[in-house]
DNA sequence: ACCCTTCTGTTCGTTAGCGCACATACAGCT
DNA sequence: AGCTGTATGTGCGCTAACGAACAGAAGGGT
């Protein structure tokens, strides 16, 4: 399932915001991981076993309805951390998490994170504003699924993932895609095959490639632009992925 | 827009589980208030300069996109405090806090808030807890707002409200309905009728009245029940609620 | 070279909800 | 009684998305 990494070259912003110290503390129980494309970390209800602080990966958020598809709330990539819910004293995670982009992170027993949040006011602090980000991440995505359409939904998507993965082209199926937006496969299809036309993006057998990243944000709701400035504060780094 | 309370026998269950002498500290600075109907507490990106425990009152939070309707993303209650966000550090709402059923409520500065939070662990406990089921809530209720109906949200809709309002009659007009639910006021009409037809409801020019609960509850999606459930952990009021 | 699986594309009838415009109805005011 | 404003109801054409079933198309393995 997990696969250990050789290379620990993984930059997660929250571990990059801790003053060196904290840092060089939690460092003996950061373990390295290759995160892999489908794993599911957390199901909703189940505990949270481990944490962790994604490199240049990504992890969704999903909520589960019962009888239907699921349906992406939220994306952690490096600027945050899978798992924050257990900084308000919880155990379960109230949501799936899979991950979705493959790559690099850093995994944490869950007793050792939460002994040194105890004491570390700086790690406190980090995870508070990023929860609150995720918060309004949720809220805002909650107002996107009702109100647009799937073809602009994609667009943001595929915009938000490019910027975490910080990659212009990754793996994905359009099944996959499906269950992110909660729309029916073919719904994915159709808006993927409306894009491609236009040269915004091109894709074969769950390789997808972003050409041309401003058209896609023209295809993309207003949703992606707010979701930046969002960001913005809690972490910059977005904008420099994005106008690469 | 406020009123003064002249009897504060105001009941919360955050400020109910706190320590008498943590209660105590806080007294003086808790300004019993009646929230006024379509009062707007917060508004997206704007300061909190005051949060509010409702008492059996009830507050919606609305997500807010552009060029479209609001739509309620979570709903609070006697169980929480209007103002969460002010504990993740944030000095911004991140939606919209709408008064949506009137009542009566503690106000406290923001700035005495966050002085009493600092030192007072349990009162940083209990926000905490209530934050996870916030947060749940609202994932779930992006699912919802996805996947069901306009009838099946409408009959959840109602039961909540009973729930936090502890009354089977209120005030509500399907204008104000609609952007809570995200939809046309029209579609509103369609489902009030249909359950109104089926004699699960009653209402006329601004009131509504549930007549069956139970019946509203097979009308209801699972979200409702799921709902309950999981705020049974942090307050098992609405089981008393609810089969009343 | 073949099969088999996975991924992608198409078609078709159906439906929930939209946007718009208009119709009724009740309530309070003068 | 009549007026006015707010609340509710209806009708209609339209669209995004659904569910289901099926058709190609591109690897990967033996």
């Amino acid at each position: 399932m997990l696969e250990p990494m050789t290379a620990p070259e993984i930059h997660n912003n929250i571990l990059a915001a801790l003053p060196r110290k904290d840092y060089q503390q939690m460092l003996p129980d950061l373990v390295p991981v290759e995160l892999v494309f489908a794993d599911v970390l957390y199901e909703p209800g189940a505990r949270m076993r481990d944490v962790y602080f994604p490199g240049d990966c990504l992890v969704s958020l999903l909520t589960v309805v019962e009888n239907h598809l699921a349906l992406e709330v939220g994306m952690v990539g490096r600027e945050g951390m899978v798992g924050v819910a257990l900084t308000l004293g919880a155990e379960e995670s109230p949501v799936r998490a899979l991950v979705q982009g493959a790559g690099p992170a850093l995994q944490m027993k869950t007793s050792r994170f939460l002994a040194v949040l105890r004491d570390c006011k700086a790690l406190q602090r980090a995870l508070n504003g990023y929860l609150y980000g995720l918060m309004a991440q949720i809220s805002r995505t909650a107002g996107c699924n009702r109100f647009h359409i799937v073809e602009a939904r994609l667009a943001k998507w595929l915009l938000m993932t490019r910027d975490r993965l910080a990659s212009a082209e990754f793996p994905m199926t359009q099944e996959f895609l499906s269950s992110m937006l909660g729309v029916r496969r073919v719904g994915v299809t159709e808006s993927a095959t409306a894009l491609q036309r236009q040269g915004l993006i091109e894709y074969s057998r769950g390789k997808i490639r972003i050409l041309d990243g401003a058209g896609l944000e023209d295809a993309a709701c207003s949703c992606y632009a707010a979701e930046r400035q969002g960001t913005d504060g809690s972490n910059r780094s977005y904008s420099v992925l994005t106008t690469a």
